[in-house]
DNA sequence: GGTGAAATCTACCTAGG
DNA sequence: CCTAGGTAGATTTCACC
């Protein structure tokens, strides 16, 4: 399994997923060699799923961060299934989730202006047969941003 | 500003961090030295923040992921600097984000069971002089999994 | 857009517990 | 036998043309 080493190899690479095997190694007290072999063990076992390069979304025009709870009407497979399809066909929603509790889906949407929020809800998901409510809260502040997963 | 290619290097990006510059220029049907170039260019711009390895949580044994919201008492400039330095020192909150509308504040939380979660609830935040309400919501499926950001 | 020097990765080899 | 460290050929980057 993993040992301590490991862990802190994995929190490093979450750091900066650039960081060549001779640093790694001086980083957790290895030489490089070694270092870049549990780099290897750790992606070949698929704990390292992959690389990705992080984006600054102001820049880009998306302004808007929000989180959209989304409650069904019709539930079962038909209306799932369906559901999944909207989502996964509609960029401006990065991730959704299931959950306990009160609402069926949350869904963390970004989009350049409040007038594209409005539309992906109005004009998206409320016309569709199998929802019956959604409810948005916007993000003003984003106090902790991805931090690192708890090693 | 941002070309389409621009675009579509950065949602390549997004993808596989270690994309060599030889085969970017191939998907963007550019050179080699072109790609790298532009690759540098955002990289200076401060579009790309950083490159991050990205973990599978579940051998991890972080089995449990949720939503809390917090719901403040008190507010004010004393409670908000007090909750911040709260959040930003539980490593099992990975994401923190103030809205609008009801909650005060939404929490990402990932946890090895739900013993953790409950403690982190009835011991560290409830506790908390400022804190009036805490909700949670643990995620049971994650349908979409923190897609690229919409270029 | 191309090129070459410098840096980096990684497969192979050797040493030690 | 398993884990750690070293080395050299292959690959990649990046400053310059």
């Amino acid at each position: 399994m993993l040992d301590d080493v490991d862990k802190r190899l994995l929190r490093t690479l979450q750091r900066n997923g650039q960081i060549t095997a001779q640093e790694l190694g001086e980083v957790l007290g290895l030489s490089a060699s070694q270092a870049g072999r549990r780099r290897q063990r750790l992606e070949a076992e698929g704990l390292i799923t992959h690389y990705a390069a992080q984006i600054d979304p102001e820049p880009l025009g998306l302004s808007i961060q929000a989180f959209v709870q989304v409650h069904l009407g019709t539930h079962g497979p038909e209306a799932a299934r369906d559901i999944s399809r909207l989502i996964h066909s509609r960029t401006e929603i990065t991730s959704a989730w299931t959950m306990t509790g009160e609402a069926d889906y949350l869904l963390r949407v970004w989009t350049p202006d409040l007038k594209a929020l409005h539309r992906l809800i109005h004009d998206v998901l409320l016309p569709h047969p199998a929802v019956a409510r959604v409810q948005s809260q916007i993000v003003m502040d984003q106090l902790k941003t991805d931090a690192p997963l708890p090693l």
